[in-house]
RNA sequence: CGCGGGGUGGAGCAGCCUGGUAGCUCGUCGGGCUCAUAACCCGAAGGUCAGAGGUUCAAAUCCUCUCCCCGCAACCA
């Protein structure tokens, strides 16, 4: 069976996840959910990055030891990921044995390659930002954020050859234009590397809170080298056996546009470097705003993604974030757009298809399927729509998959007002052609129950149960091209007919 | 010349790579239906595709220039 592996971003854990962080995830959990669907051995790592000196001062600003708030932050995050119904098969945490071991073996394979040299990083740096300037960036000799005077600090630091590494990158982007995706964002990677590459320092003296680096304990790790190596470390690296040899090299890294150099350039060097093999595609997603405007601390206006799925549900602000924000652009959260596709899509299309077809079977035939093939050439307008949804999803065009699964709802809304079946239930002898639509309807649920369900995975499972349909959710696979899923008909009646999404009234 | 994204009927977008009668959703107006969450279905109005020039038999689509908006350099996916 072919493997499909698949990370996230580990979040720093200086704040809860707010609704950007969920799209990251959500957008993630609908590409791993849909490759299960398409019959991939799939694994979905998530985690948390804890180290760094900023979670350091956000527990010590809480007045908790690193590891204590650490902990209590893993849980907080885990805890939004399961109300947002986040598919992750692991969460890696940095500070676990696990990855520091990963880490440590890596850097092994760094200094075994001879890319890793003492040498001595300087610059000026700032108290308060805790950071260093170049000196193009200060203003009249001061910080730009605090308006202070940096002071000159020398730091013997370990250094990784980045700079021998460019040539190998631009051959990787060249003979593979798939590793970085969107285009844009690749064209910009490339310009970076042809622009030349300086070696980076890797190891900090002054951060304590941190991996020890091999074979010299008065440093840490730079954190950017230890959260990398996460996706290898949740699979057991150095460990060749098991995970990692079962699913490395990853098939995608979905990450926020900001990331991509560590992503693009230091992430394959390293693996260069440590002669393992590269990542497949590296997709830089872009971001949610809120109301037109950026999320940001400093405007106060982050938010938490619970409220919206507590107040309306997991599913729809799913729904939303994927139809409305392609992976490859910025989108924007409105309420009141919220509300316009939560109420036209959701509520009048699909849960209206719904609700319409399973009262009518109830009404008019006791609650039971029939046995008949779909009528009106809805078989082809299915099959169209699954070949459709497939193309797109493999792009990880999700807003495309989600239109194709709509053509089938609307052509099924369509084809209850060409039959009328109030009338056909009025004339015994039409019973035949009223059981064939019904039956056609169930299909088209039965369909768009399967391609929404990376989507909204818990009402596709509610419209599934109350269809008794078979096998279950979980065990069903897309049809090879040109098919449909087995007959919706049943023995048992089905479930009660109740609005899939209520509507909002405003 | 810092980098990048964008400007398409009232709103939000697709189409642009691989030129050939401008498409979708919402909204508005008119009609139909009654199974359904006042939901569904049909029809209509509404666009000089930011502007100018160029290439071409033909440009929203390719090239050049101009104008405007928005991100990135400051926490943040």
């Amino acid at each position: 069976m072919a493997k499909f592996y698949l990370t996230t971003a580990i979040d720093y854990v200086n704040n809860v996840p707010h609704l950007g962080t969920a799209y990251e995830k959500i957008a993630a959990d609908a590409i791993a959910r849909y490759k299960r669907l398409a019959g991939f051995d799939t694994r979905f790592l998530m985690g948390n990055d804890e180290h760094s000196i900023n979670v350091e001062k956000a527990a010590r600003e809480k007045g908790l030891d690193p590891k204590v708030y650490c902990d209590q932050m893993a849980e907080a995050f885990q805890a939004v990921w399961k109300r947002l119904d986040i598919s992750y098969d692991d969460f890696i945490r940095t500070t676990e044995p696990r990855h520091v071991r990963g880490v440590q073996a890596l850097f092994r394979a760094f200094v075994d390659a001879g890319d890793v040299y003492k040498g001595k990083y300087e610059g000026f740096y700032c108290v308060g930002c805790e950071r260093f300037y170049p000196e193009k960036d200060l203003v009249d000799g001061k910080c730009p954020v605090h308006k202070t005077v940096p002071q000159w600090l020398s730091e013997e630091n370990h250094f990784f050859k980045l700079s021998a590494y460019a040539p190998r990158l631009l051959e990787l982007y060249r003979t593979h234009p798939e590793f970085m995706i969107p285009e844009t964002r690749r064209n910009e990677i490339v310009n970076v590397v042809e622009g030349g590459l300086e070696d980076i320092s890797v190891s900090r003296a002054s951060v304590s809170w941190g991996i020890p680096f091999p074979n010299d304990p008065g440093h840490t790790v730079y954190v950017w080298f230890d959260a990398l190596i996460n996706y290898i470390s949740g699979l057991g690296y150095p460990d060749t056996k098991g995970n990692y040899s079962k699913y490395w090299p990853a098939d995608l890294h979905v990450i926020g546009k900001d990331i991509t150099r560590f992503h693009c350039i230091i992430w394959p060097a390293m693996l260069m470097s440590a002669k393992l093999p590269l990542p497949k595609t590296v997709l830089g997603h872009g971001w949610v705003q809120f109301q037109g405007e950026k999320l940001s601390k400093s405007l106060g206006n982050i938010v938490d993604p619970l409220e919206i799925a507590d107040r309306w549900g997991a599913d729809a602000l799913r729904y939303y974030l994927l139809r409305e924000v392609p992976l490859t652009r910025d989108g924007d959260f409105t309420w009141e757009l919220f509300i316009d596709r939560y109420n036209a899509d959701l509520a009048n299309d699909w849960g209206n298809l719904f609700t319409r077809t399973v009262s009518m079977i109830h009404r008019y035939r006791g609650g039971k399927v029939a046995e008949a093939a779909p009528i009106e050439g809805l078989e082809l307008v299915i099959t169209d729509a699954l070949r459709d949804y497939g193309a797109a999803m493999e792009r990880y065009e999700i807003e495309k998959g989600i239109e194709a699964a709509w053509s089938v709802i609307r052509r099924a809304n369509r084809l209850v007002e060409e039959k009328a079946p109030w009338n056909l239930a009025k004339d015994p002898a039409r019973a035949a052609e009223l059981d064939a639509l019904l039956t056609t309807l169930v299909i088209a649920l039965q369909h768009t129950a399967l391609m929404l369900y990376p989507v909204m995975p818990a009402k596709a499972r509610e419209v599934w149960e109350t269809l008794r349909l078979k096998p279950a959710m979980e065990q069903v696979r897309l049809p090879r091209e040109g098919a449909l899923l087995s007959s919706p008909a049943a023995a048992e009646p089905i479930g009660a007919s109740k609005p899939l999404f209520p509507r909002i009234e405003r």
